[in-house]
DNA sequence: GTTAGTGCAAATCCTTTGCAAGCCG
DNA sequence: CGGCTTGCAAAGGATTTGCACTAAC
């Protein structure tokens, strides 16, 4: 797990062109460093918890200012209807353990994918998704 | 595009244990046959113009139904927070056109995954779900 | 006649939006 | 001052649910 110091964060969202204000510090903490794969619920029951002001809007508005920036990622997997965030902004895949939910990032040295033919006639293929599921095994 | 007769969708039902009802039939002419990866919405659009006294409940519970018999799939994709029913029962994977949101299924032949060293320590893995990305080629 | 299926409307969950008020340059 | 940000509450879209009604064994 990353871990900036404020004065990065503060600094990544200058760079960025996005206004650290005294909201949005807070919850890049929890979602850039702390956080693993939070949905915005996840983020506004840790700032409820740490920052009690913080509006649920503000939290929306300030994951979509972060992946407008993309310093975030936003995913939607199969198994959720929630949007998931990944602070993980570098193209890699998932595991996803069926069982409690949680998500594993898989860099491309885990997972090669051959899809020479299979981008159909006339398009060109952008991105590859790759979501891996399964479960403890039981012994 | 599979096409069953009327007599081969109750068949079908019937061997599922899935009452064929005035209502089922026709949701699963649309779905099993006519449609391309249909949301709820899709469906229910075709059954007000075709069948209009289906209520909304009914296209879901059938859903629903469908997809625990095993004659339909689920999937959620990132690019849209519906649900999109799949009447090919088979392993396979998607090509989403990002432009117009066309799913394009994609057997095994066209894709290969190599997952080895993907899964964590501890687990088994289950399915691959995987997704391509793309658009129209400009010219 | 009991059980399963249906229709309707209300409810729920997640997310977005409108708008008035606050803050900062 | 003027624009961006915030908070609140209301709205929105997708799906589920409660319940009375109907239909099929």
């Amino acid at each position: 797990m990353k871990c900036f110091t404020p004065a990065e964060i503060e600094q990544r969202l200058v760079e960025r062109s996005v206004l650290p204000t005294a909201q949005r510090i807070p919850i890049c903490r929890y979602v850039l460093c702390e956080a693993d794969h939070p949905t915005a619920d996840d983020v506004k029951r840790w700032t409820d918890k740490n920052f009690p002001k913080l509006s649920l809007a503000t939290v929306y508005n300030t994951l979509k200012t972060l992946v407008g920036a993309g310093l975030l990622r936003e995913f939607r997997f199969p198994h959720s209807e929630k949007v998931i965030y990944d602070s993980n902004v570098v193209d890699h895949f998932h595991f996803l353990d069926e069982e409690s939910g949680k998500l594993f990032d898989l860099s491309g040295e885990h997972v090669e994918v051959r899809a020479k033919s299979a981008v159909p006639e006339g398009y060109t293929l952008d991105t590859i998704e790759v979501v891996l599921r399964g479960r403890k095994t039981k012994r």
